[in-house]
DNA sequence: TGTATACAAATTGTATACGAAAAACAACTT
DNA sequence: AAGTTGTTTTTCGTATACAATTTGTATACA
């Protein structure tokens, strides 16, 4: 869901479709800034299209949290704030570790396998670009491993949810080289499912959304970047 | 969020608005029959406007889970299966207890007296003009508790989770007269939290919600609408 | 100087027209 | 009768033009 114009899966390309993805882009990895100014016009300009289409991109970033409307101003960047990186972060345990505990008992084997072959995803320190592909990655294979919950809508949910948050993730990349560190997480996780070892797959997740956390929130006390402290 | 057009609370009344939550209301009460088709052309004939509103409309209610695009061949109103009811109330537990449970111990005083005025609401029993508007008001009084959890993320995922649900609870309002019996469940749940009870509260709410969802059950298994199984 | 008012500018909201893509259908071939 | 091809119809996607609404500004007046 929140895709946009889908034929059963094959996503069909539109220019709305390309706006969103573009402007998301750019507004994940602060090309756009927290707090900034965005009109319809002007994001025509910027993206190459009418309004039209940059409007039902809004609406849906709108959605995704990431922008806000005020009418007759202009569209604006959302602010990231403490109180709401925290909010997030209490809701990702709860609904990703509830996710993982219906998984463990109605994954299939085949299930795992496949899952095994998304979750080594690195990305370059340093290299920008690198960022943005590996945050699409990884997002992809938190919602696999909700998909194995068989709860559709908590998957949805989840997609939402981490969706606004990459903007966070991409914070905390910057701060060190945590690539391969990510990368064995994510192994782990498949490898504790396949023991079906639904205890030990919770108290994993758990300490992995612990220090998911405590990473960004240390990039931010490093001053990376300015934000009201509310 | 997710509320369209904004000035600080205040909301403007704008036609893709109107059609939205026109739209909204009849397929929540069933005007619009699970399954049913609907093109663009279709519904600005309808409901008097021209297409683009329409789309604007239809694009909230794809990502509220209650219709779906089928490129070129329209939108279709999803179905109503027993799977999504299970999913839906699961996740409503999950996160409605999650949110009391905060509630419980960040809500002042005068917020619960703020939410016993709006905790007494009815319908009448046959009238089913009456009901959408209960929904309506029995929705406001779930987001005001939810409110209390002072997580604003967690207010918005329950907003539009809950939404969807709408139409389920349309299905149990017919079965018989439990407008008094829910009202009191209402005001048990904000007595409970004067008396900071945090365990009583979440008990209570977990068999609200479980009497909820069996009343939503009987009424389908009472046939009364033909749904797909699975 | 302060205030009210009228006007101009900026921005979004809506209707309409046109084009592109897919689906539905019919005719044709085998 | 089945499959294939070509045409028509339907439906959506986009651009553009215009209307409505708000904000900001300048001006007149006390």
């Amino acid at each position: 869901m929140a895709e946009g114009a889908t034929i059963t899966g094959v996503q069909r390309r539109t220019v709305a479709e390309d706006v969103y993805n573009a402007l998301k882009r750019d507004i994940i990895t602060l090309r756009h800034r927290p707090g900034a100014s965005l009109t319809e016009q002007e994001l025509a300009g910027l993206y190459g299209s009418s309004r039209v289409p940059v409007r039902e991109a809004c609406g849906r970033l709108q959605q995704d949290g990431l922008l806000t409307n005020q009418p007759f101003k202009g569209y604006f960047v959302n602010q990231i704030s403490l109180n709401e990186i925290g909010d997030c972060f209490d809701l990702r345990l709860l609904l990703e570790t509830y996710a993982l505990e219906l998984a463990a008992s109605r994954a299939t084997t085949d299930d795992l396998s496949r899952l095994e072959e998304i979750a080594a995803t690195e990305y370059t320190y340093h290299d920008w670009e690198s960022y943005a592909d590996f945050l699409d990655r990884n997002l992809e294979f938190h919602i696999r491993l909700a998909e194995l919950s068989r709860n559709g809508r908590l998957v949805a949910i989840l997609r939402d949810l981490l969706g606004g948050m990459q903007r966070f993730f991409f914070l905390g990349l910057d701060l060190g080289d945590f690539a391969s560190e990510m990368r064995s997480e994510h192994e782990q996780l498949v490898e504790l499912l396949h023991r079906r070892d639904p205890d030990n797959v919770i108290s994993c997740v758990r300490n992995q959304i612990q220090s998911s956390r405590d990473r960004i929130l240390r990039a931010l006390i490093d001053d990376r970047i300015e934000l009201p402290l509310r």
